[in-house]
RNA sequence: GGGGCGUUAGCUCAAUUGGGAGAGCGCCGCCUUUGCAAGGCGGAGGUUAUCGGUUCGACCCCGAUACGCUCCA
């Protein structure tokens, strides 16, 4: 059978037989959950039904899923290569039961699929069940046990470990007993020992998780209401124990891609020999490529944080092991990704589609990688020529270090490149100093006060019967009454805090409802204050005095957490009380300004769509107080047409004063509008809040497939927003660039910030018209305050188009002028001298020659004795330029080897006539340069100089 | 988010304690050569990323900004 065949066997296994909904696999890119790096599991997109948070309109599934397991929690990456088992990318088939069949049906069908579907020997199979454990006081699954009895003998059927059968997905929240499949490869033998002992020839494949209990934060375990079945079976391995093979690359996954290694690099072909070295840089290339094509389909490029810089090191291990073991000296992973298409490409579209762009991503990041490569191997020759009379031989520490850390070469880079030349690093050293740079790395201090409310909080909260946060009124934000439900801050609750404990640091506070905006999708979060005061029996203000008298905390930062939305910030003044009432109240004119931004950037997403192409997809999002920030995948910048067009059509809907409608409606029905934007690979809740501009959300819905509509901008989005357009005032295209490999990122201003920068692009096109009427040094000045101006104000990207190449040839025009002038000067001051020098070779040219020029600034000081000492080869010459304007002197000399000797060291005749006129210098025996600072003394510093030379 | 490093001619990079900004390749012109990634001579090309400071004098020292690389979270 081959690889595509089971994938699609599985699939209809589930679909067909059993009834199972196919819903395609998330990308590996988790757009919504920063705890995760990588999907890493078939189950991410599904988290919120078993949390009880979200629903399905189906309740069983099945997919094969993308997984990447790198630079995170399961990470992998380190093992790739050095055995055959280990992936960076793999697919993931998952089966699931959203409160629908459980343990009876999971098991029977596994075993049916298994031993039927893809005839595995039935002899061959052992189960594992969770076994209990006294100390959790955890019963044995003993359900379990006896479905597989029904399949297996007893001696088949093995208990299993807490560690090995029971999961949770976290210190709280749902968790059950699970039960594992393992086959032996081998056969013929009881291998029931060797299950679950690391051996290679008895692998896990399958794993079937029971979702029945939630762990709650005091320990114990509760009945869940609805139970789900989560099973995960990698594809690598079961295709190898289908097709027969005791390792993963030796199925037809892979030989597809080992064939185009082959014949980029002219390596002799893939032997499937564990430790040799070629065999082990075919395996790491080849699981990299696919890891790295089906990140860049998903629109995950390599880059320099967080993800990106995992991708970055994976792709750079590929590179490094090509380089150095197959000897390739340029780019050639990019090359393999059609036979990645050739082995992914049918049951993944996206990566077929994608895959054009994902290989030029990679070649530009391998050519990246070059450059540093060069660098780093030219900083390290320098090392080794340091360290070569050492012994033994040795690269120190710092060395190692620094190729590390500046230079990205991973130490086992360094070292193999050392041991070719018998060198030693020292290990001990730099593991020294990287310690040191991690601490410095962690002492990290932010001043936005850093909160959360941990899983365990949020438990504590429920318990203290604190209510959900009521923010229904969040949009209109005005101010209003609320009451404090808890104090929190960081690690306990606590039922009161005053200003003297909060000093510097921050507080946490629940409110029972508030007008706040938690910090989301991109937008940021309110800031205002939070003021309290006590209530009587009878719930009213205790002492008649205002709501506030007690206590005032402000409010820095608010995030939302579960059900909860936490005000962070200090406790300004007084002593706030959980109980007490209060009045809330945020910053009326920084919401103003994020709602105008939050608008702009829906209309900038819109026009981008309009003007670049409907595959602009957005990447991410930052609505700030003082300006917009809009990331979009695109390869291409913005061409200066491109971004005048873009700045018009947004100008030119606040213009038109379109109004902004927004209503929360069924998913599904939203979906159907014609134009909607959704970002790519977000989940929605449903019923989702949509937000038009220029159409109500009911004549949307009326007739969504309109084509009128792809004309508006339709977004599914939870923050807040103009009623009109028009309150944006206008928009300004502040800048664009890239901010990693595919994804472009653009900033934008509104409002008074827009009206600004237009109004200093004005001034400065104004000030450039008035510049062309200049001339002379005037001109020069001006040029310079242009050019000053130009690289400091706030200004569009559209102004800033249409200014520099004016810029550029005022520039030009600037330059002629100084040469002009410069080269004035240095003719009047070689003029000047030239008599002085025909006198002069009249008498004695060792005698030396001291002269006061007039009108010459350094440079063409130099010119003079220069044209000078053409003339008088073995003279001693000294001249100085007074500049009463200045206030300075400018001197140089020049002293031939003759002179030198006799002690006329040019150096020490400027300084000694600087110093007669306020001044010093210096430079070499044979030129040198000095400055005076009062002209007035012009005759003492010529005796100086006279003096110096005659006393020599 | 925090650290390290970098930014000099179209490209790749030099520039000794702060003292006259260079080389190779490329480009232009002339000469030589039957052809080749040929040879010779000459030339153009620089706000040393930007801004400010220290200094008689800054590519060099100090501070800020921008961009890039890189490591750590």
């Amino acid at each position: 059978m081959r690889a595509t065949d089971i994938r699609t066997a599985y699939i209809d296994f589930f679909r067909v037989k059993a009834g199972h909904t196919f819903v395609p696999g998330s990308p590996v890119v988790p757009y919504d959950d920063p705890t995760l790096l990588f999907t890493n599991a078939g189950m991410n997109q599904f988290k919120d039904v078993f949390l009880g948070r979200g629903s399905r309109p189906y309740t069983r599934a099945v997919n094969s899923q993308k997984c990447i397991r790198a630079g995170g929690k399961h990470n992998d990456l380190e093992d790739v290569g050095n055995d055959v088992y280990h992936h960076t990318f793999f697919e993931m088939l998952g089966n699931w039961s959203f409160g629908d069949y459980f343990k009876e049906e999971s098991i029977a069908w596994g075993w049916e699929l298994l031993t039927g579907t893809f005839g595995l020997n039935p002899d061959r199979i052992y189960a594992t069940y969770f076994g209990g454990d006294a100390k959790a006081g955890l019963e044995p699954d003993e359900e379990a046990r006896q479905i597989w009895r029904r399949f297996l003998p007893a001696n088949r059927v093995l208990p299993g470990s807490m560690k090995d059968n029971f999961w949770e997905m976290g210190e709280s929240g749902p968790c059950g007993p699970c039960s594992e499949i393992h086959f032996d490869r081998i056969g013929g033998r009881d291998a029931a020992a060797l299950v679950n002992s690391g051996d290679p020839d008895v692998l896990e494949i399958w794993n079937h998780v029971f979702i029945q209990f939630n762990r709650e934060t005091d320990g114990t375990l509760k009945q869940l209401p609805a139970r789900h079945v989560d099973t995960g079976m990698g594809l690598e391995r079961l295709v190898s124990v289908i097709q027969g093979k005791r390792s993963n690359y030796d199925t037809d996954l892979w030989s597809p891609i080992f064939s185009a290694i082959h014949e980029v690099t002219g390596a002799r072909p893939y032997g499937g020999v564990l430790h040799d070295h070629i065999d082990i840089a075919y395996r790491v290339i080849a699981d990299h490529v696919r890891c790295l094509t089906a990140a860049a389909c998903d629109g995950a490029g390599p880059g320099s944080d967080g993800r990106n810089y995992v991708l970055r090191r994976i792709l750079r291990r590929a590179a490094r092991h090509g380089r150095q073991t197959l000897g390739m000296d340029r780019p050639f992973v990019f090359e393999l990704v059609p036979s990645v298409v050739a082995t992914l490409g049918t049951a993944f579209p996206e990566i077929t589609a994608g895959a054009t762009k994902a290989a030029e991503i990679i070649r530009a990041e391998e050519e990246l990688f070059g450059r540093t490569l060069g660098r780093g191997i030219a900083l390290f020759d320098e090392s080794a020529a340091r360290g070569a009379n050492a012994t033994p031989p040795s690269i120190a520490a710092e060395d190692a270090f620094r190729l590390h850390d500046t230079w990205g070469f991973p130490i086992d880079l360094t070292q193999v490149m050392a041991a070719e030349r018998g060198f030693a690093v020292d290990i001990a050293g730099y593991q020294i100093l990287m310690e040191r740079a991690r601490e410095t790395s962690r002492a990290v201090a932010s001043d936005i006060p850093q909160m959360e409310l941990t899983p365990d909080a949020l438990a504590k909260l429920a318990a203290l019967h604190v209510r959900a946060t009521d923010d229904t009124l969040r949009d209109a934000g005005r101010p209003m009454r609320s009451h404090i439900a808890a104090i929190w801050d960081g690690k306990d609750f606590h039922p009161s805090v005053s200003a003297g404990i909060s000093a510097g640091k921050p507080i946490g506070i629940v409110l029972d409802r508030t007008c706040f905006y938690a910090e989301s999708g991109g937008q940021e979060a309110d800031h205002g204050d939070i003021r309290a005061g006590h209530l009587d029996g009878s719930g009213a203000i205790g002492d008649g005095h205002a709501v506030g008298s007690h206590g005032v905390f402000e409010v820095r930062d608010v995030q939302r957490f579960g059900d909860y939305i936490l005000h962070i910030g200090f406790v300004h003044s007084g002593i706030i009380r959980a109980g007490d009432a209060a009045e809330i109240a945020l910053r009326h004119d920084r919401r103003e300004a994020i709602r105008a931004n939050h608008t702009v950037t829906h209309l900038l997403n819109h026009a981008l769509r309009e003007v670049v192409g409907d595959e602009v997809q957005q990447r991410g999002s930052l609505v700030a107080t003082d300006r917009l920030r809009f990331d979009y995948a695109g390869s291409a910048a913005l061409t200066a047409t491109d971004a005048a067009r873009v700045e018009s059509i947004v100008n030119q809907a606040i213009a038109s004063n379109l109004p902004v409608h927004i209503a929360t409606v069924d998913l599904a029905k939203a979906r159907a509008i014609n134009g909607v934007r959704a970002v790519f690979g977000e989940r929605y809740p449903d019923p989702v809040r949509v937000v038009c501009i220029g159409a109500t959300i009911e004549a949307l819905l009326a007739t969504p497939s309109d084509p009128r509509w792809s004309g508006l901008s339709t977004e599914f989005c939870g923050g807040t927003h103009l009623h009109s357009a028009s309150g944006a005032g206008s928009f300004v295209l502040l800048g664009e660039g890239a901010s990693s490999a595919g994804v472009r990122r653009c900033f934008g201003l509104t409002g008074p910030a827009a009206k600004a920068a237009k109004e200093s692009a004005a001034e400065l096109e104004k000030r450039i018209d008035a510049a062309a009427t200049l001339d002379g040094d005037a001109m020069l000045a001006e040029v310079a305050e242009i050019a000053r101006l130009e690289s400091t104000l706030a200004i569009g990207i559209v102004a800033r188009a249409r200014v520099l190449p004016r810029i550029d040839a005022l520039r030009e025009r600037a330059k002629d002028t100084r040469r002009q002038q410069e080269g004035a000067t240095r003719e009047g001051a070689v003029a000047q001298v030239r008599g002085i020098v025909d006198q002069h070779a009249l008498g004695d040219a060792t005698k030396p020659l001291i002269a006061i020029v007039h009108g010459a600034d350094p440079a063409a000081l130099l010119a003079a004795i220069d044209s000078a000492r053409a003339r008088l080869s073995d003279t001693p010459i000294l001249f100085l330029s007074p500049d009463e304007v200045n206030a300075k002197v400018a001197i140089a000399a020049t002293s031939p080897k003759s002179a030198i000797a006799r002690g006329i060291k040019a150096g020490d005749w400027v300084k000694v006539t600087a110093q007669a006129c306020g001044g010093s210098g210096g430079g070499k025996p044979d030129t040198a340069q000095a400055g005076g600072k009062d002209p007035s003394k012009i005759a003492d510093a010529f005796a100086a100089a006279t003096a110096f030379a005659n006393r020599s």
